[in-house]
DNA sequence: ATATACTTTTGTAATCGTTACAAACTTGAA
DNA sequence: TTCAAGTTTGTAACGATTACAAAAGTATAT
C-alpha cells in the first residue's frame, strides 16, 4: 500500500537521519511507488535527475533505514531484494505471471502462531506466490 | 520435522529421478537433518565420503529436486538458500541468536488468507525471526 | 561383447548482487 | 576560515550461483 509522508526532511530528521538529497529522493522514490523496488530498480530511476549517485549509496541508504526501521525488507524471490516503505504488517503475494509483487492483509489473528509458545518473534513475514487475479482474467480471455 | 523415507533409491524412481550415488547421498543428507542445510553444508557433509563430487553437482542436484517437488527452498535469510525434504506445509522460525530454523505448524485456517480472493496460490512461506525458546532460557540462567 | 547414444558429473570460468574501502566532497560548528 | 564529522562516490573485492564443455558413467541395440 502507498504510504502518505507529509514532509520526507522531517520525516528523517525524526528518525535521526540527516536529510540529504540523495536519502530524500531515495525515501521518495520508495513512497511513490507500489512494486517494491530492488536497488536497481530506484538507482535506475533516480540516475537521469542526479547523474553523479552511485549504487553503494542506494545500497547504504537503504541500509540505514532499515537500521532506522523506516523500511521493510522484501525477500520474496532468491536474490532479488527489495524494499518495501510500508512497514506495517502485511502478507506479499507475488505474481510468478507479470512478476508483480502485491500486499495483502493478514489479520491479527492469523499472524498469532500458538505453536510458538515460549519464542520472542520479532519479525514476521508472510509470502505468497501463484497468478494474480488479473493475470487469471487476461488468461480467460484468450 | 524429520521425513521417514524407507528406500531413497525407490523413492527417487517414484519421481522420474535416476538414482545416481551422488543424488541418493545428499537426499539423505537432506532427511538426515533438521537443520536446513545451505549447498554448502550438504557439500561440505559429503565431501569425505565422495572425493569427487562437485559443489556444481550438489547445485543442479537440488535444482531437480527442487522441480521434482522432492524439497522445499527456505529463504528466511538474505543470499542465504536453504532446503527443506519436509515438502508438508509448515512455517519457518530463524533464531537470530544461534541462527538454527526451527519448524513450526501453522493452521489450516490460518494459511487461508480472506483478503487474496480470486488469487490462485501456488506456494505459501511463513518466516519468523526472533529468539528461540532455547536461548531465552540461556539468558535467564546468565 | 561392442558400438552408440544418452545422461550425469566434474572443474573452470563467468556472472551478478552486494560489500569493503579509501578518497573526495559537504555540512555545521567554533 | 578552519576543522571535524558525516556523506557520497568509484573501484576493487567477495561470495553465491550459473554456464559451459569435457570426462565419466549407463543403457540399449546389434
Amino acid at each position: 500500500m502507498k504510504i502518505q509522508i507529509a514532509n520526507t526532511e522531517q520525516h528523517l530528521r525524526e528518525h535521526k537521519i540527516m536529510p540529504s538529497v540523495q536519502r530524500i529522493r531515495i525515501f521518495d522514490t520508495l513512497i511513490g511507488t507500489t512494486e517494491h523496488p530492488t536497488v536497481d530498480m530506484i538507482y535506475q530511476s533516480l540516475a537521469k535527475e542526479i547523474p553523479t549517485l552511485s549504487k553503494t549509496t542506494v545500497y547504504n541508504t537503504l541500509k540505514l533505514f532499515q537500521e532506522k526501521g523506516l523500511v521493510l525488507v522484501v525477500n520474496i524471490e532468491d536474490h532479488e531484494t527489495r524494499y518495501d516503505a510500508d512497514t506495517s504488517f502485511h502478507g506479499h503475494f507475488k505474481c510468478q505471471s507479470c512478476g508483480a509483487v502485491i500486499d495483502f492483509e493478514v489479520s491479527e489473528e492469523d499472524r498469532n502462531i500458538n505453536s510458538l509458545n515460549g519464542f520472542q518473534v520479532n519479525e514476521s513475514h508472510f509470502y505468497l506466490k501463484g497468478i494474480c487475479k488479473k493475470c487469471i482474467n487476461k488468461q480467460n480471455i484468450i
